[in-house]
DNA sequence: ATATATTTTTAGGCAACTCTAAATTTTTTC
DNA sequence: GAAAAAATTTAGAGTTGCCTAAAAATATAT
């Protein structure tokens, strides 16, 4: 009754494309999130079904069940603080961590997570802003906007990304931006929608709507 | 062409079945080791054979070849340092992590592991004194006797253990006998070899010839 | 040196997870 | 509200790693 690697991407996957609200998520989603065929999701989407980890009714869409979401949070605690050792104690960048996490994210152990919890001080976010959630499954809340979103004059800080791949985060550090950055918008440009915005009160920068999309940020 | 977790382990455990001299493997002895059926193990040597990550000849057992021995050292380096780091940073016993390591040891990143020994300072040896492989492959060396071959009156460090099953480390925890202890051999029994030791110049003990056969010491 | 015991391999098969191709259901469009 | 398009499921099959039962090779013993 383990449930294998595989059936814990699953989950995982599911939980990240269902949002908070648990809306139904599709199996092609899904197919493109594990980068297998639509046939294949069908299979796993059954297994899965059988020991009642996910709702599912045949072309209808899945969503978690309570058992299901709470194994999903376990894998995304396991993740999201993997993530936080790789950079803060083995000081990797935040953009290579991803695909190591994935591997680690796995590893079993219950005494393993909570100590290494432990060790990094139960972190409430891991390297890119994403909230961890702690032992009993419970996410710290963290209400961020876009920086898209945010009106000429405002002072905000970046609280977290929502790309996380690679390019998008290089591109991030070579324009000298990183979490807890200072922001003042200074100016919007109406035609691109790209931001003037005077980083940390020293340097200012055009940021494109692209970026600015990809951006969490709080009040200041 | 990449190695599979199941892969990796039978070469992990021909390394280990086969010594320093490299002496080749029974089918039933990897039965044993890797908790399958010789059938099964029949099969897989045919595929790792292929691989050219062992010498097989039927009905003649295995040896690694240099490729196969290069990658078995590898996984051991990477089981060894994950145990140090269980141990050290996270504050496990030394009877608690040789499961843990065992799933750890598959992950597969060069980046990850050459900056996990640089984090632990690049140990030598693991909590249980096992010689840890540099990312080259090469093991420091450090010959050991076993406790019960030394004579009395010498006096000795405990430096390793044989055996690294769970029973045997807490029976040495219960006794207060950890890696770094020093000994002096007050007398040996004739008729069971039982030791009688004085332990960091406190304390004396009987330890039978069945632990000392365990214990692996260096000369002070 | 031959019979017996042991070890190892072959043969055939099962479960997990994947695939392609074809069939079915749902959604969209006119 | 059909017909066309898109999404999903079924059918049949491949790979990996495991199994049992039976056959073949090697080792042991008298």
């Amino acid at each position: 009754m383990a449930n294998s690697f595989t059936e814990e991407n699953y989950l995982k996957i599911i939980h990240n494309l269902s949002g908070s609200e648990g809306v139904e998520v599709s199996t092609n989603a899904l197919a493109e999130g594990t980068s297998t065929r639509a046939a294949s999701v069908t299979d796993m989407l059954k297994k899965l079904s059988e020991k009642e980890l996910i709702n599912y009714k045949k072309y209808q869409g899945v969503t978690l069940t309570e058992t299901g979401e709470k194994l999903a949070l376990k894998i995304i605690r396991k993740h999201r603080l993997w993530e936080v050792f790789l950079v803060d104690t083995l000081g990797f960048g935040w953009d290579e961590v991803h695909d190591i996490a994935e591997e680690l994210e796995h590893i079993p152990s219950d005494r393993l997570v909570d100590r290494l919890a432990a060790f990094l001080g139960n972190p409430q976010f891991d390297p890119h802003g994403d909230p961890i959630p702690d032992a009993k499954g419970n996410m710290p809340t963290a209400d961020y906007r876009k920086l898209s979103e945010v009106a000429e004059g405002e002072r905000v800080a970046i609280m977290g990304v929502l790309d996380h791949e690679t390019p998008f985060l290089q591109h991030l550090d070579r324009s000298g931006i990183m979490l807890g950055c200072r922001l003042e918008v200074k100016e919007i440009n109406d035609y691109d929608k790209s931001a003037l915005v005077l980083i940390d009160e020293v340097k200012t920068l055009f940021i494109s709507q692209e970026v600015s999309k990809n951006l969490l940020v709080q009040r200041l």
